[in-house]
DNA sequence: AATTTAACTTTACAAGTATAAAGTTATTGA
DNA sequence: TCAATAACTTTATACTTGTAAAGTTAAATT
């Protein structure tokens, strides 16, 4: 890097090449060594400024959750718009962080209560959003509030992850977005017959 | 192990073992000596009997690809009942083999190109029938049946697998039966919903 | 300018890890 | 029964990996 010492710098500079070999390989298959090719350091002074390569992970998922622009997280009024809007911020500011969260469900990554709050806390408001647009009518009182949810991250998630299972599916790679135009188009689509609530007509 | 030699029995303790070994832990955070151990035998005949690690997992995918039952792609008549009867079978008989998807999805997983090919062609039977419902007229014209078999796949796979996030959402880990009969249910409602296409009623 | 402190590097190491090579014991076929 | 072969074990190796310890150079303070 530069000649001119500057420990905030540095240290900023590990933070974000931790960021990406984590979001990337997981906590297991992360290497502190790649880690400090990426940022351009000496891999001993990793443990200048952190301890150890749990408290590396740590750091750095506590400061991605409060980079998090909050924004983010404010949803359409109408409900038949959330998935195709969660879908969007998925792609454009979550990417890599939903893959770091696969490495999560199946690695033994060590546990950020800080972070699993954080998440948990933006859930669950969009499960509290769900209720409130319910009682205001705008969506069908048989469907629970927290399974809409759950079903709208599955979509919105799924899909981006397992690209290979998207290609083997639809012919197309999750990145595509000939791909992205179309299944945010279907999500609208779906989310509009699912939240219709009018009386049916007689059968034909 | 017991103290009679035999070939075919312990390269199939072996197989079981490895088998267990990556589905639990992917590729790379899979040991060979760890496989040894779960088969109680000595590590270096893994080697005998498969000569590397590489080879190992690909045998392991072949073996499992082919042991799975041909009916459990056999899919129910109403379309409605598809989400359901998948998402059973993944609980069923494929939680295993979804969480090594998952590890393939992120991890580096050598390519088992048999393997693929198999899991194409049963996804593409999915599309197929649905295509074939909707020729019927059992589903709606205007959504694309590649997309709702990724749908399908998604809200069968995704809170199976991403169990934390089941958790968080909903309060309940997706191994809970408590849960599992309500993401049954609510699959079925939805499909309901969705492939109904009767037309509407005035607006009330 | 001299001394202390902080930034950064080099060297070192102990614990894995996949795999090779050689050794040993059981089974088999002539 | 005895030689050949196959099943299995021991020993060894080259490489990675996280991390400790000590060394060096620049910046800050007095």
């Amino acid at each position: 890097m530069g000649e001119i010492r500057n420990a905030e710098r540095t240290r900023n500079t590990i933070l974000q090449a931790a960021k990406e070999e984590f979001f990337e390989k997981g906590y297991t298959g992360a290497r502190i060594e790649s880690i400090a090719k990426r940022a351009g350091i000496n891999k001993q002074l990793i443990y200048h400024y952190f301890t150890s390569k749990d408290a590396l992970i740590n750091e750095v998922i506590d400061s991605f959750i409060s980079s998090l622009p909050s924004g983010n997280f404010v949803l359409p009024d109408n409900p038949a718009h959330i998935a195709d809007f969660r879908y969007k911020v998925n792609l454009e500011h979550l990417t890599d962080f939903l893959k770091f969260t696969a490495w999560e469900a199946i690695d033994q990554v060590p546990e950020n209560s800080n972070g699993e709050e954080r998440r948990k806390a933006i859930l669950q408001s969009y499960v509290a959003d769900m209720q409130a647009k319910q009682d205001k009518g705008l969506v069908p009182q048989e469907l629970d509030p927290a399974l809409i949810t759950l079903m709208i991250s599955s979509l919105t998630i799924y899909p981006l992850l397992y690209s290979n299972v998207t290609r083997m599916i639809t012919g197309h790679a999750a990145e595509e977005p000939e791909f992205q135009a179309k299944w945010g188009q279907f999500l609208r689509l779906v989310s509009e017959r699912l939240f219709d609530d009018r009386p049916k007509g007689q059968e034909v």
